[in-house]
DNA sequence: TTGCTCTATATGTCCGACATAGTTATTATT
DNA sequence: AATAATAACTATGTCGGACATATAGAGCAA
């Protein structure tokens, strides 16, 4: 017996249930089969079953079973459930462009909120990240551009705290990895890294000034770069309809 | 032996976990010690610090022990976590605050960007909850005031819903509490509870009409009513200092 | 049809045992 | 005496089997 199966059958369960079809059951097999089929004591099987409990994924009443919950009980906010989603979901896609438009919509309101609350330790926190995305812009294409991508993340996050409260602060640790893939989406040359940095210290000095309205502006611009940028990296014909509802 | 121990068991150990102050150790007793003190099985013990883990309040190491992490780790965007927070958290107060300060921040944004999605199943769910919220208004103070208030969560959960983002339909998930609890604060009138809903109405016609800059300042409308019902209900010297870092 | 009991099923709980991973204490070596 | 290898200890992780309990369905009776 290996050292924490339980986390391994979490993700394997996690992968049984997210990857399923809508039109199959929405009942999953009995505790003594996934025991069986996964080779481990009905503990560790409970175990499993416990976390995507408590996480909204499933639902167990005693006697009859477990079935998975209607997708609007899940726990989207929680970032273990959002990998699940990308990695097996069906509608990973979906959830990827719901994020996007969550993130473009927030952002600059976000960096005017930051601009209002920020304290001295956020600002220098701040800087240092724009520090390095300005150190790794230069040598872009080279093995340091995965080092300049991490300190854009590191930037936006540093806003987001900087805001000096829980949701913000919590829903930026769901994001981040959405922002790491639209990050990895655009690769810019150099004289579009150096744009990029100029317009992310606009963001830092509207803060640092405490304008949240040229924060707001400047997060805006910001957003438009990448915008900008995806349309140019996409497949031509490829624009998301995005709108659910035009009727 | 009752039924669902393990929810019972659950509850007291976030209690527990939750009440704790900040100068104590940050490890809970072991299982066997959980267990006696709670006259249930080590397994019931482990269902609930299963629960406990997968929302990232504690951590468990094999052979060292349990440990409460950092309140920065803790899943707060989850309903459970958020409710154990106000009922036994020493910062329930804080928390709460920054609920309200989240939600004064997004809300006009939430009603500009479902002027932008919003079905027509969304809109005529915005409608029942303002029919609801009229229909009760002139009864006010009577018992069917809590209706009154019912309809007036309904009436902004359904905005949020009508944005068709999975983020902000789980964020109102979250904010519903708090929503909830400002509502229930600020006793209104008759009058003012017509002027209330008159408000609300113009958020409603501007999503109908597809305006989102008019959604956004009808929005902004409403809020300022709450705000000037707080400060008139508050006692007159708590205005919270609110910002953290006015150094 | 309605309402009841009885039965089958699957989860919830209990117990006892051992495995495994950290931590601490002990011993041995230089 | 300082340090490294080793042993003992602690607490969680896993296992197996047993029984309790809640639910659903079948069968039966009024």
């Amino acid at each position: 017996m290996e050292s924490n199966n339980s986390l391994r059958v979490t993700e394997h369960i996690a992968e049984l249930v997210f990857s399923r079809m809508s039109n199959e059951t929405n009942l999953i097999p009995r505790e003594v089969d996934l025991s069986r089929q996964f080779g481990v004591s009905r503990s560790t099987i409970r175990a499993a079953l416990q976390t995507l409990t408590a996480k909204g994924i499933i639902e167990r009443v005693s006697g009859s079973g477990t079935r998975i919950r209607p997708m609007t009980c899940w726990n989207i906010l929680d970032h273990e459930v959002i990998g699940w989603v990308s990695k097996y979901g069906t509608a990973a896609d979906l959830l990827e462009q719901q994020l996007l438009d969550f993130r473009m919509a927030i952002e600059p309101l976000v960096a005017s909120i930051a601009a209002q609350h920020a304290s001295i330790q956020d600002l220098s926190a701040i800087e240092h990240a724009l520090t390095g995305m300005a150190n790794t812009a230069q040598v872009a294409g080279t093995w340091q551009g995965k080092g300049h991508q991490e300190y854009d993340i590191l930037f936006h996050q540093s806003i987001y705290r900087a805001t000096n409260n829980v949701v913000w602060s919590q829903l930026v640790a769901i994001l981040a990895p959405s922002i790491s893939a639209l990050i990895e989406k655009s690769h810019l040359g150099a004289t579009e890294l150096q744009l990029s940095v100029s317009r992310h210290r606009e963001v830092l000095e509207a803060i640092r000034l405490r304008q949240p309205d040229k924060a707001y502006a400047a997060a805006v611009r910001v957003l438009e770069l990448t915008k900008s940028d995806l349309k140019r990296t996409d497949s031509p014909m490829k624009n998301a309809p995005s709108g659910p509802s035009h009727s």
